[in-house]
RNA sequence: GCCCCGGUGGUGUAGCCCGGUCAAACAUGCGGGCCUUUCGAGCCCGCGCCCCGGGUUCAAAUCCCGGCCGGGGCACCA
């Protein structure tokens, strides 16, 4: 035993500079060693005096020592396997019967924290050869109002991010289902019809007091519910709720509503048909057992309505699926709330559901973020009951490894300046390659003319105040003469690269002549406008992302006849 | 007020269920270097974390109790 102990010890003490820790000692003994756990009290002054032995050693010595009994410590080592981002298995999960769903309400743009639900239902439901549904919960017409545009740019946007649904249903087609189910509970006992107030049920529900209707036998509820189906009550007058423990602990939970009366739903798409409609638990409890789904992932702040829907499982004597609920997905300073993105488009501060600003889904499309990027995002969040912010360089960060090698390169000059240069009269054609990494691609060329200037970057500036030389990237070197905010003036100095690489000169772009072109720039909450000249070679396509050299890689929103408008997306 | 969740480097995640091989991993970020006709990419080095306090144990990021902090729910919204 003191052989093994004596060999650990040297290990921890060659591994940390020379000094054994005891206590990692002990525990790397035990676990590579779980026979000798029983004996683990008789182990700790062992180890603390073989460890005071070896840390009075020389750093040599140790080594010495080790090599002679233990040499295979030398020759293994390294080997670290990079365990790429992937999602744990999921419970109760079986080959082929995997059935999961997103159920968003199409009341407004589809944005990133929705993804996560729908990038893990996807996900799973792919790994474990099932089925994904898209079940569109739009069963109010009133305060979260559907509306049609949104339906289409769901079913879109799902597919841009490649979560291609086997089915999609619509719950305002379902009401006449849920009115059965509605049915039944009425008759078994399990659901009443209640016309209190919501002040006066609210109070007797914290109370842990019954409603006076609650105890009305199965016909009178019948009746009644004829009541609320045929207008004789009015919105506001009735509504069916679901028995429950009148004394569980969370209040919330008691006798939650299921189904209520609108007056003039004027639905989307059910119009006026039906003025009875079901709340969210109701018709999600009802819906995830008749489509079969198995396995369902949803934001953090349905974990209480898990506890209300089991009361119907348990009455029907169903199975309640397994449930995972994961935090808020957020990105740094970014908007997500439909209500203030709406807000900020009627007030005209945002352009649209896409303004680069936003997080919806269509707005991280139009700045040129990837949907594979956005996947891997979530994916790589995973399931975690913790709200996640994300930061932009995360995001961009993924973005950028996707887009480095397809994005194609220009010069972009952002606030020209003019720049006079001296002392070479020929003309001169810079060859370019639209990708450094991938000449097979092809080139753009740029024309230097005797006496006409080149433009180069506002940005830029600050470097040539502070540089006597300077190259203007794939031309030549230039000697900087003179610096203003109007006009540069330089004087040819060399052609060779080689020359600015020995001298550490500086390295700018710029461009002989160019067509107009303006970035839109997000910055949190502000929408920067740049315009510059874009090099007149740029065959730029609307959705294409480039990268815009020294400024950032942009997606190109719009190309006019004597404009390119483009959106940052990231550096 | 009542009821659920959570808390690991600046950020995000892994590890926690089942205590030991965790002197805590990966990515991003930041600092430095190499390479490269971009401030891009790539390569190398460095920085930086178990919310706090008790308890159990030979041993706690991991189990238990208390506190603090954060998120969510308490709608005839989803």
């Amino acid at each position: 035993m003191e052989k093994v102990v004596l060999k650990y010890a040297l290990i921890n003490a060659v591994q940390h500079g020379g000094k054994a820790n005891p206590k990692a000692v002990i525990g790397k003994i035990l676990g590579e060693n779980p026979e000798l756990r029983p004996k683990a009290r008789e182990l700790v002054p062992l180890v603390n005096d073989i460890v005071e032995k070896v840390n009075s050693m020389s750093k040599e010595e140790q080594e010495t020592k080790l090599r002679e009994i233990y040499p295979e410590f030398f020759e293994v080592k390294e080997k670290k396997e990079e365990k790429k981002h992937e999602l744990p298995p999921l419970p109760k999960a079986e080959k082929g019967k995997v059935i999961t769903r997103f159920a968003p309400n199409p009341d407004g743009a589809f944005h990133l924290g929705n993804a996560r639900a729908a990038v893990l239902s996807y996900e799973y439901a792919k790994r474990y050869g099932g089925k994904f549904i898209l079940r569109f919960d739009d069963t109010d017409p009133k305060v979260k109002r559907p509306e049609p545009i949104f339906y289409e740019w769901i079913i879109e946007d799902l597919e841009w991010l490649g979560l291609k649904p086997d089915e999609i249903h619509h719950a305002s087609d379902r009401l006449e289902i849920y009115y059965r189910y509605a049915e039944e509970l009425l008759k078994m006992g399990k659901a009443y019809v209640c016309t209190c107030s919501s002040e006066q049920f609210r109070k007797r529900r914290d109370e842990g007091k019954p409603c006076p209707h609650r105890d009305l036998p199965p016909e009178v509820q019948l009746e009644e519910w004829r009541k609320m189906l045929d207008g004789t009550y009015k919105e506001g007058e009735a509504v069916v709720r679901i028995k429950t423990d009148l004394n569980h602990p969370n209040p919330a939970v008691r006798e939650w509503p299921a189904l209520r009366i609108i007056d003039n739903p004027d639905h989307p798409r059910a119009g006026d048909k039906y003025r009875v409609w079901p709340l969210y638990n109701f018709a999600s409890a009802i819906d995830d057992h008749e489509l079969g789904v198995t396995h369902i992932f949803r934001g953090q702040e349905h974990a209480e309505n898990e506890t209300r829907q089991r009361y119907i499982y348990r009455y029907f004597g169903w199975e309640y699926p397994v449930a995972i609920q994961h935090g808020r997905l957020s990105i740094e300073g970014v908007i997500l709330s439909k209500s203030k993105t709406r807000r900020g488009i009627q007030e005209g501060k945002y352009l649209g559901w896409d303004d680069p600003r936003l997080g919806t889904i269509r707005a991280l499309r139009r700045r040129g973020i990837l949907p594979e990027a956005i996947r891997e995002l979530i994916i790589s969040v995973g399931i975690k009951k913790s709200d996640a912010t994300i930061s932009w360089d995360n995001l961009a960060a993924i973005n950028r490894k996707l887009i480095d090698p397809i994005a194609n390169r220009y010069f972009f000059v952002a606030d020209p300046i003019p720049m006079e240069i001296k002392g070479f009269n020929e003309e001169f054609m810079a060859k370019v390659p639209l990708h450094p990494d991938h000449p097979e691609r092809g080139y753009r060329e740029l024309k230097f003319i005797p006496e006409k200037p080149v433009y180069i970057s506002k940005d830029d500036l600050e470097l040539l105040k502070k540089s006597e030389y300077i190259r203007l990237k794939d031309l030549f070197n230039v000697k900087i003469l003179e610096v203003s905010e109007k006009k540069v003036t330089a004087e040819f100095d060399s052609i060779e690269y080689e020359k600015a690489r020995e001298h550490r000169w500086h390295m700018i772009h710029w461009v002989p002549e160019g067509k107009l072109c303006e970035v839109l720039i997000p910055e949190g909450d502000e929408l920067v406008l740049r315009e510059g000249l874009l090099e007149s070679d740029a065959n730029v396509k609307v959705d294409e992302i480039v990268q815009f050299e020294r400024f950032g890689f942009v997606r190109i929103d719009a190309v006019e006849e004597e404009k390119v408008r483009a959106i940052f997306a990231h550096k």
